[in-house]
RNA sequence: GAGUCUGUAGCUCAGCCGGAUAGAGCAACGGCCUUCUAAGCCGUGGGUCGGGGGUUCGAAUCCCUUCAGGCUCGCCA
């Protein structure tokens, strides 16, 4: 369906022209006075300069003709209930509550409540997750997990072929760092024995719970003790080059890892297409190298080889993008460069978009641009690195456990939903079975939508009071909406059984402000959800559902729906109400979380 | 040091490709439950939009400058 916006921009853009003015000077945004209107039109202050006129008059021209024309072109009822040109020259416009319910009942009529395909079935690639094998996911793995499933399912949605890949960090440093800390812990292993010809056992010889603390040791070990580092560089390239041993090492730490990792993404209701990693490049990186090389684009430098990607027009001259070390191992740009190159053979998207923290800003403006110099993606495929800040604590200082440490995704997911709990606890009578269920509905919807509500690029402060809160602009306030418009209908159900009658349930022009108010937010639906994927701005369906829950508040608060006797009315409501069910339920699945039947 | 991002109510945040009186939520205060979940609704108070210049009929928004903070600046990812 065309958005709203565009349907009354183009009666103002045929009233610009018509008044012999430019067309363009016809474009229409929602009002930011809603005292004085619901719509308006400022072109005709812009228009004054270039027509060397009043912009009153001009307005004034326009308004009179569209009072004119407006609902004489055919049968369908006028846009508009009101046209106002006001000083010095904004043109207030408020729709005809026929015209506005005939939009909401194409709304309601489509499945897709109007939202446009745009994506046309392109392919695009989201890169998110990051997570590190060996490594319990934590908090910093938060952010990328819940942007990137709800980029990719607004992307779904919108009509695009969205593939989410995991995309693992298994194959740099901390591969090494594992494998030498391990041969120092169990020396006697048969990976570690040179002259070993046997066959190494299935079963690896440490568990997830080992593997977990053996990283972080040896990442600490790394930074004081320089021979173990050297030794851990030395265990990376080796694995990097094949070496079986290390590779028999590397596929347990792998079987032990993913279905760890699996379960706690699963527990997000993060669900990746790919669970690729960086190893899956190897195989595209010495291609990778001699195409760089035959290409004039790599040299050495340093003793590893490099390729400089920095431009004239940069504000400061940009380091150029190390392929290989000196030591010849690979490293993060390399890999991510051969990702592209497997991406391009396997799927061709017309777009990537990375999700990363915002400092590794400098390393996909490398990536990017060797990308491009070296033509492993069209010119006109986008590349996208969509950057968040960090999740800081109520001090604002980096997210830390009370002692100091990372916290584990688990660990914080539990503390949600026990926060949770005891809230439902206090203030329902509920079994204890279904309170732990609706705790975990509404836990993941306090994480997600606490944390997608910010906009992405910026530091925001993560505080699980707040967010748990059932009060103000939070996911439990969303879903408690929804869970009343649901008690509603299952108890206008209920009725009708009892007493039959069969109004139609479509929907009627409002008859109250609350009415009016509640429809008007509805109808900026489809606009929202393709700004909010086209900007990649999450928190804009955030804010959108938390001013459509709101003037459903209002509205509620306003009018007995089931009280109501006019029956025909009553099922007005009852449409209206269940399209704002089904608004609020698209936006939360577009945001990744659920509502449950009571809370 | 250079580059870059951020600075809006006591707190947490929207608004930022120029438009009318800068919006929410929390916290504070005051109303509304014999009626569909009051985890709700309605209202009140609270602002030098970090400071200073400039462009413009009009600036939180664009430009310059300055202060404060974050991040980055070749072999980690």
């Amino acid at each position: 369906m065309k958005k709203i916006l565009d349907c009354i921009a183009e009666e103002m853009r045929a009233a610009f022209a018509a008044c012999v003015y430019a067309a363009d000077y016809g474009k229409v945004t929602l009002s930011n006075r809603p005292d004085l209107c619901e719509y308006q039109c400022n072109g005709a202050m812009a228009a004054a300069k270039a027509y060397k006129k009043k912009p009153i008059e001009i307005a004034g021209q326009v308004t009179a003709y569209l009072k004119e024309r407006d609902g004489q072109t055919d049968a369908a009822p006028s846009m508009f209930s009101d046209i106002q040109a006001v000083m010095p020259g904004f043109i207030n416009l408020r729709l005809s509550e026929a015209y506005l319910a005939r939009y909401l009942e194409g709304m309601r009529l489509d499945e897709k409540l109007g939202a446009e395909e745009i994506g046309r079935g392109d392919t695009v690639i989201v890169d998110y997750g990051g997570a590190n094998v060996a490594k319990p996911l934590h908090v910093g793995h938060l952010r990328p997990a819940i942007i990137g499933e709800c980029i990719k399912r607004m992307g779904n949605f919108l009509g695009y072929h969205m593939i989410g890949d995991v995309h693992l960090g298994d194959w740099g440093l901390q591969m090494g760092l594992i494998i030498e800390e391990l041969r120092d812990r169990k020396p006697d292993l048969p990976y570690f024995d040179e002259s070993f010809t046997g066959e190494y056992p299935e079963e690896a010889p440490f568990t997830i719970g080992e593997l977990e603390e053996i990283y972080p040791a040896a990442s600490a070990r790394s930074k004081t003790d320089e021979a173990f580092k050297n030794r851990a560089h030395e265990a990376t390239r080796r694995l990097q080059e094949g070496y079986a041993p290390f590779v028999a090492v590397w596929k347990h730490i792998m079987a032990l890892s993913l279905p760890d990792l699996r379960k706690n993404y699963d527990n997000l209701e993060v669900y990746f297409d790919l669970w690729k990693g960086e190893s899956d490049s190897k195989p595209y990186i010495p291609e990778l190298i001699e195409d760089l090389q035959k290409k004039g684009l790599a040299h050495t430098s340093e003793g590893a080889l490099v390729v400089d990607i920095a431009e004239p027009s940069d504000p400061k001259e940009l380091p150029p993008c190390i392929i290989r070390k000196s030591d010849g191992a690979a490293l993060y740009a390399t890999s991510d460069l051969g990702t592209i190159m497997e991406r391009q053979r396997l799927y061709a998207p017309k777009e990537y978009i990375y999700i990363t923290d915002k400092r590794q800003e400098l390393h996909f403006i490398q990536v990017f641009r060797v990308a491009r110099k070296a033509g492993y993606v069209e010119p006109e495929t986008k590349l996208v690195h969509l950057m968040f800040g960090t999740m800081n604590g109520k001090d604002g200082k980096p997210f830390k456990t009370r002692d100091g440490g990372v916290m584990r995704l688990e660990y914080l997911v539990q503390e949600i939903n026990d926060k949770v709990y005891g809230r439902i606890m206090e203030n329902r009578t509920m079994g204890e079975e279904e309170a732990r269920d609706a705790s975990r509905i509404i836990g993941l919807a306090a994480l997600k939508y606490g944390d997608l509500s910010n906009q992405v690029s910026k530091d925001y402060v993560f505080d699980i009071d707040r967010f748990t809160s059932f009060e103000g602009n939070t996911g439990p306030y969303i879903l408690y909406t929804i869970v009343r418009i649901k008690s509603i209908l299952a108890r206008y159900e209920e009725s009708r059984k009892e007493k039959g009658g069969q109004a139609e349930k479509q929907i009627r022009p409002a008859v109250s402000g609350e009415e009016k108010n509640l429809m008007l937010k509805l109808a900026a639906f489809n606009d929202v959800v393709e700004t909010a994927f086209l900007e990649n701005a999450p928190h804009r369906l955030c804010q959108f559902i938390y001013e459509l829950s709101d003037a459903f508040g209002s509205f509620y608060n306003t009018t007995m729906i089931l009280k109501e006797e006019d029956e025909e009315k009553q099922a007005g409501y009852i449409a209206l109400i269940t399209l704002v069910k089904r608004v609020l339920e698209t936006c939360i699945g577009l945001l990744g979380f659920g509502a449950p039947e009571r809370m």
